[in-house]
DNA sequence: GATGAATGAGAATTCATTCAT
DNA sequence: TATGAATGAATTCTCATTCAT
């Protein structure tokens, strides 16, 4: 008689665990045993629920992204354009712990670069945000608070890569909050009112 | 005598091999050997030239970011609104090779992260591009180019983390280049014109 | 469940096999390639058993030093002084195979001069044999055996010296038997006879 | 016209050098770089002078034994039991230097094993010292100062082997002065005057 | 003779992966 | 299923020795 495990959450427990020692030991540093010790199982035993370490790495990968996806997302899909711009200004304000998160995100980044499965995973992951953000920005533009001349799905993906940078400076230089807001509701915001939208 | 030879000449040409077989393996599959064979040199002749791999990575971080700043650069430290958006323009218009070398770039970071050396370096490197902006763009307001109400070092930090954001996406996603003409003479052009800044 | 093993067992096991092979090519020459050879496991495995090569040596040297008590010690506590001198004796009667060990040591030692770990094992080890010289020195003394004049703990060390300087020499020159007879019995034998002790 | 140098003095040179570093270093530590260094040569030039790492290494264990034969050697060959007994003492009044040169001994020892030569001079040594002894026992005997029972030969031996030890433990513990007096005096001494020696 | 840059075999150590239990 | 002992290829770095200048 079989020991009945739920495989889906034993995988889930192991990426946890591993983001854990991550986050202290940096990428990097971090062995298959200090995963497993960290997820209380044998070494053998992620060998189980992971085909090696870079599968292990690309689940990792994903649920990071499924965790920034969340701070990226405004939960409301279609309101005002105040509490769009609110909500973009609330994706940049990082906790010391956010910060250190992303900074790990570059670590893990670069360790995967030649995997075509983090590749892909980071692709899905953009195109998800930047249509996220199409899609508000068509429904503000159909209730008339966005000039009719913004091109939603081309804005979208200047906003995603600028959200990107500031994000990315952000975690290396603590950005001033009001700098932040002020970036958000001028360039952000005034530049969606205007009439005078380049083709 | 021994054999003479260029130091200096020698640790650059160290590097450029480096750089080329990280471009080649990616640079977590890069060791000291396949380094020293791509400069045909003997293992042990790198450790004539740097103290450590540590050390040999420092420098070539170091390299790699002088390149950045002559891409960041803009020559003429004031002209007109008009060049120094041209300038900005031309900073993310990457070659494949670029694209190559912006990604090469995460992954040096990652690989780094823990240290200080890099750390220090990357940001003597922002603020060097930072000031070159803000320069320009009092230079600028001086010139009654740009709204009086505009601070040119924040708003320098704000062009450089957008810059940042952009080049991280295309080196990726190969951005369209009318999106990137129309971001920079649409938000951060207009921007500097209006008056309405914030404080 | 993975393999069973002994952890004790397995760590004398490793100590042994090297042991044999500094007998064979010398500390020096030794490496722990020839180590995991002779002990027919492989490298990585040392390694679970051992925190470094300095943590074997000095858990070598704590075997060597288990074995030379053994010869140093005289298992009768108190019994008469000519069991005792007897005991002495012996201590000095070395095989081939123990001549070989005691050069052995000296490589050892040298290695590991810096070793603080080292020294204090080695220190440990000289207490011991001159206390366990004192007490059987006491009792003699008790027993009226020797010269009351006799200061058991300054004895003793001396004592120690001068066996630890005849197996030296004896390790090098396969001294004479007859030699070591005739210094036993009269300058140590005699040395604690005689009244006129120096203070 | 080739430099005229002294290839003795040189030689010469180069040993209190690698002596130099081996005190300061200690030996395991030292490499052929750090004695050219040291001697203010370049590395190749040493193998001008030297065949191999071991040829140098069997000069240096030369010339510290020609240190230690004065150490050992007594001035006066043959004069009064005192003064033979004061010099004897002498040689174990070691100075924090000489102490630490004693431990160098068995650093440079161990890793010469193996090495014929190595083993050869060290041999060459000890029959010298205790030839030089033979001599000063046969002369205080004719001088009849002590016993005719004594057996020059075989009682220098055990001096030799004493000493060593005494020296031995002393570079390792700093024995008491009183301690080394009243052995030299009491069992040596003693000894020596004594009518009843064995065969 | 003298130099020191270059060499490359070899050292200690790590770690993803396997497999007997 | 789960374990963790065992593996051995790979890594960084050292250093005695050589040799072109």
């Amino acid at each position: 008689m079989p020991k009945i495990v739920d495989k889906a959450q034993m995988r889930s427990d192991i990426i946890d665990a591993a983001l854990r020692v991550f986050m202290q030991k940096g990428f990097g540093a971090t062995s298959m045993n200090d995963i497993a010790k960290e997820a209380h199982v044998a070494k053998g035993t992620l060998y189980l629920y992971f085909d090696s370490k870079e599968d292990l790495l690309n689940e990792i990968a994903h649920k990071h992204f499924e965790q920034l996806r969340h701070k990226f997302m405004c939960e409301t899909p279609c309101n005002t354009l105040k509490t769009f711009l609110a909500c973009l200004e609330k994706t940049l304000l990082l906790t010391k712990e956010e910060r250190h998160a992303v900074r790990m995100f570059f670590e893990v980044f670069g360790f995967n670069f030649e995997s075509r499965q983090f590749i892909h995973t980071y692709r899905i992951f953009s195109k998800d945000i930047i249509s996220g953000y199409t899609q508000i920005l068509e429904c503000l533009q159909k209730n008339g608070e966005i000039a009719s001349t913004v091109n939603p799905q081309s804005e979208s993906e200047i906003l995603f890569m600028m959200l990107n940078g500031m994000m990315m400076h952000e975690s290396f230089f603590t950005t001033n909050t009001m700098v932040i807001h002020a970036t958000i509701q001028h360039y952000i915001g005034k530049g969606l009112l205007q009439d005078d939208q380049p083709a």
